[in-house]
RNA sequence: CGGGAAGUAGCGCAGCCUGGUAGCGCACUACACUGGGGGUGUAGGGGUCGCAGGUUCAAAUCCUGUCUUCCCGACCA
């Protein structure tokens, strides 16, 4: 993408609504604009992370078992005055009126509409156990939204259901998510601890958070130490197997929020107690039959006795996840990109756009780059170098080319890795391959 | 919902107390210079001062109401 035919509108200063990090960030980066409190529309830099963010997700469920559809945004009041939670849910859920005078409400989850899909369509204990998924946008009118994409209260989160015939089973599809969970938050170079939760209004006796260490997170957390000995991408798991040893793993070592975390009761030694704070990513629930005893989602089973199926959520905050990333991974000059999802894994920079030569070069490393398929951001712009870094970093693409004149009497390219910020020089021909792998 | 703050050009702000020509920096447009860390100059364009009432000869400025946004708390992916 050449940036003098890009739409990236960039900030010298931060907006004065913006406190956070990662919210200013997302606006001088021309990565959002708000709407109105806690709904942002996604400009293309944005939206190219949420993408990678999205195919991370999709992809580890998809590894994991789980199947893919897509709910509407918008559902009718009946399925939830079926579950009770049509009162239940409060002002938090958008109600809306339809030119009928119909009860319709912008969905905030979509526990009642998958029961009602499952129920209708699936019958014999055979077809289990199933999970479904989808990635959409949510509607949770909060009462105050903040930080940005943290706290919206239009947000796209993937949410799973799975279905089991008995709680063991039910405890295995629990786990599979646990563990692609695991495997997703450290994809993007997050560190997540998964901490025993409240159940909240979702219900149900088995809950993790998946937190992600963040100094301006919103809740306080305390963990053992030993959580960085764990690497969840060292094995790749078979999700055919028990994988309850990985989650015995996992839970083996103390992590709690503030709620659950009693200083006078703490089973781990002050120093090796860590305590910070944490922005929660994902949390999972197995609640049983919470949502299918009421709503009548049964099978039969080998029987032919109809049995209430056993389910469970599971949500990822997928905005949400562009923002924590950020929160943990920047520095004074800007967003610093894990690659995994970053907008473009290079940033080309033309430093000397008046020049005939270095122009001619740096449109044929851009074509090389492209034919290579390595997404690349191409500042082609007349402006002054310091314009052109300066905006690179503050953007955070992995990967840094500059050539000017100087360069291109050596016949090199300076290539700069915005995490470490180290600089070398590399020979222009060997450039677009260099960075292909 | 309780407590606090703010709405003036795309962004950051001054002006308001003490009513009388709407301003500054950045950004934007044109031209020239410059070209390895947001460079320099010249010339420009852009604002019903959140909205609605009221007071006044006259309101960004005073009064009343209202909307919006942000921050702190109780709730949440």
């Amino acid at each position: 993408m050449r940036l003098s035919r890009y739409f990236l509108p960039t900030l010298k200063e931060t907006p004065a609504e913006a406190q956070i990090a990662s919210h200013r960030l997302m606006l001088r980066t021309g990565m959002v604009r708000q709407g109105a409190a806690g709904i942002y529309s996604w400009l293309p830099l944005g939206l190219r992370v949420l993408k990678k963010i999205e195919a991370i997700v999709r992809e580890e469920q998809d590894k994991a078992g789980a199947i893919e559809m897509l709910m509407p945004t918008i559902q009718s009041s009946e399925l939830w005055e079926e579950s009770g939670r049509y009162e239940d849910y409060g002002k938090e859920m958008l109600r809306i009126e339809d030119r009928h005078g119909r009860h319709m409400l912008f969905g905030p989850t979509n526990e009642e509409m998958i029961t009602d899909i499952f129920r209708r369509e699936i019958k014999s204990y055979k077809d289990l156990p199933i999970n479904l998924y989808h990635i959409q946008w949510k509607f949770r009118d909060e009462i105050r939204p903040r930080f940005g994409v943290m706290r919206g209260r239009e947000f796209l989160m993937k949410d799973a259901y799975s279905f089991d015939l008995t709680p063991e089973d039910g405890v295995k599809s629990y786990n599979a998510m646990f563990v692609a969970y695991l495997r997703t938050f450290a994809r993007m170079g997050l560190k997540a601890i998964p901490m025993r939760a409240d159940t909240g209004p979702i219900g149900g006796d088995l809950s993790h958070e998946f937190i992600v260490l963040a100094d301006t997170g919103e809740s306080e957390v305390f963990f053992d130490k030993g959580f960085d000995k764990f690497d969840p991408l060292a094995v790749q798991p078979n999700f055919g197997d028990d994988l309850q040893p990985i989650v015995d793993q996992w839970t083996s070592l103390y992590a709690a929020t503030e709620e659950m975390h009693d200083d006078t009761n703490c089973p781990v030694s002050d120093d090796s107690l860590i305590k910070g704070r944490g922005v929660e990513i994902g949390h999972i629930f197995f609640f049983g039959d919470k949502y299918s005893k009421p709503m009548g989602a049964s099978v039969q089973n080998a029987e032919g006795k109809p049995v209430d199926v056993q389910m469970g959520s599971y949500g990822v905050g997928v905005s949400r996840l562009a923002g924590a990333i950020i929160e943990a991974s920047h520095d004074d000059n800007g967003i610093i990109w894990p690659e995994a999802v970053a907008p473009f894994k290079v940033g080309l920079m033309n430093l000397g756009p008046k020049d005939e030569n270095c122009t001619k070069t740096c449109d044929t490393i851009y074509e090389e780059l492209q034919e290579k398929g390595v997404e690349v951001l191409y500042d082609d712009r007349s402006v002054g170098a310091g314009a052109k870094f300066t905006n690179m970093d503050l953007i955070g693409l992995p990967w840094q080319i500059a050539l000017g004149k100087r360069g291109l009497e050596n016949g090199v390219a300076e290539l700069k890795n915005r995490v470490t910020g180290e600089k070398q020089e590399v020979a222009i021909n060997d450039i677009a391959s260099k960075l292909a792998s």
